[in-house]
DNA sequence: TTTAAAATTTAGAGTTGTCTAAAAATTATT
DNA sequence: AATAATTTTTAGACAACTCTAAATTTTAAA
């Protein structure tokens, strides 16, 4: 159980990934995050989640009613948004500068995301360039909050002879990553649907002009083109 | 009161800094670190420092006899150097690819070298250029733990109408910094003592040559030169 | 060497987060 | 509308730290 006042006004790296979770849960479910959904989330229990809730809503960062799920504030909303800038901006980086590898810097830039401080966020965006979208295609929201997604279609929306440019990924896992890169399916790249079979809604698809190569329908769900 | 069994083989941000600590202290204590100095180090109290070694010694890491006072490990050793050496390193992108002065960069580094990844150690190093010293002028410890400490004279050594130059600060507190700053006393500087004033120990020095100015014997027993 | 002072450790308790098991509320089913 | 299934919350407890106050031990002084 959990009982406290409110002290100060820094955030800890678990309510900083509890908002985190509710912001992204919060795009599929506006009217309300529920219990069940945030543990499934961060991998814990749903009474932790309870306790931790109930601690956010006395923050003010999120709206909590007993039963009725949470929706983040606008303060909540913030938090959860400079977070996720900086995981981003971390991203680029990581693979930008240092080389690393689009599936291997998830858990880096998870730690480096709770890095506190202002002046370090505007050097980096700077040094990196401004730039727009992380490695897997995310759009990075600009210090004001405001994210522009611009990702709403998906490999599998085509037709057949539909010509595409891979523009992101929506699951950034790292096996589906690395199947990806097998493939040349990485950012940028050019797709040509060649076949859609019925029966299972693979496709058949030319990556960049190449030979044709078969994706389940899994692999299309998870890819965002732009047209 | 405390008590444990162990569990992973990663360390919290506290114990690392507790580690960090002991470390640093070893070096004018390497007979044995005091509880209370490691209580003064931590800003923390005795009690507190207790129930910390006696995780820590559970652990490994360190070496304790009740109220005889604590010693590294080779493993604690290790730790506590990489740690260091990733505080350093950070410190070095910071001031020299972010842009940050060297006085606004400690507070940031704290937070940056807890991250964990071999591999990010490795690339950052690289990325920077392999650095010997860190923007403060203290060495940077290689990767199997090797520290070159080579700066043991100070400006308060020297004797009239001797010349050097400025290779390290002793402390590194923003305020001494941003004062050595102002005087242009910045890492490189070379140093010609004009006239050491019997009644305090302070000095009048020319800094690169320039019109000499006086600089307390604080001042000049907190940086590090090279003849 | 006995006493006094200082350093260190223990005891007990508070905080942040976690969990399991049981209770309560909501939703779905018949 | 009543019961069953599911979700959510509470209760009680543990883990990693922290603290104050009291008890020990070591060290310094008389």
């Amino acid at each position: 159980m959990y009982f406290c006042y409110v002290k100060t006004d820094r955030n800890s790296f678990t309510e900083e990934n509890y908002l985190k979770a509710i912001h992204k849960l919060s795009r599929r479910n506006p009217k309300g995050v529920s219990t069940n959904a945030i543990a499934g989330a961060m991998q814990t229990k749903a009474s932790s989640v309870t306790d931790m809730v109930k601690k956010l809503a006395a923050k003010l960062l999120i709206n909590y009613k007993k039963y009725q799920g949470v929706t983040l504030t606008e303060k909540g909303r913030k938090t959860a948004v400079s977070v996720v800038r900086k995981h981003r901006l971390w991203e680029v980086f990581l693979v930008d500068n240092l080389g690393f590898k689009w599936d291997s810097v998830h858990e880096i830039a998870e730690q480096l995301e709770h890095v506190q401080s202002e002046e370090l966020v505007i050097r980096l965006d700077q040094y990196l360039g401004f730039p727009q979208y992380d490695p897997h295609g995310d759009p990075i929201p600009d210090s004001d909050g405001n994210i522009t997604h611009h990702k709403d279609t998906c490999l599998s929306d085509l037709k057949v002879n539909q010509v595409a440019v891979v523009v992101g990924v929506k699951d950034s896992s790292s096996s589906f990553l690395q199947h990806l890169e097998k493939m040349k399916l990485v950012l940028g790249a050019s797709v040509k649907v060649e076949e859609i079979v019925d029966f299972d809604n693979s496709m058949s698809i030319c990556i960049s002009d190449g030979l044709p190569v078969s994706i389940s329908e899994a692999v299309a769900k998870n890819l965002y083109i732009k047209r």
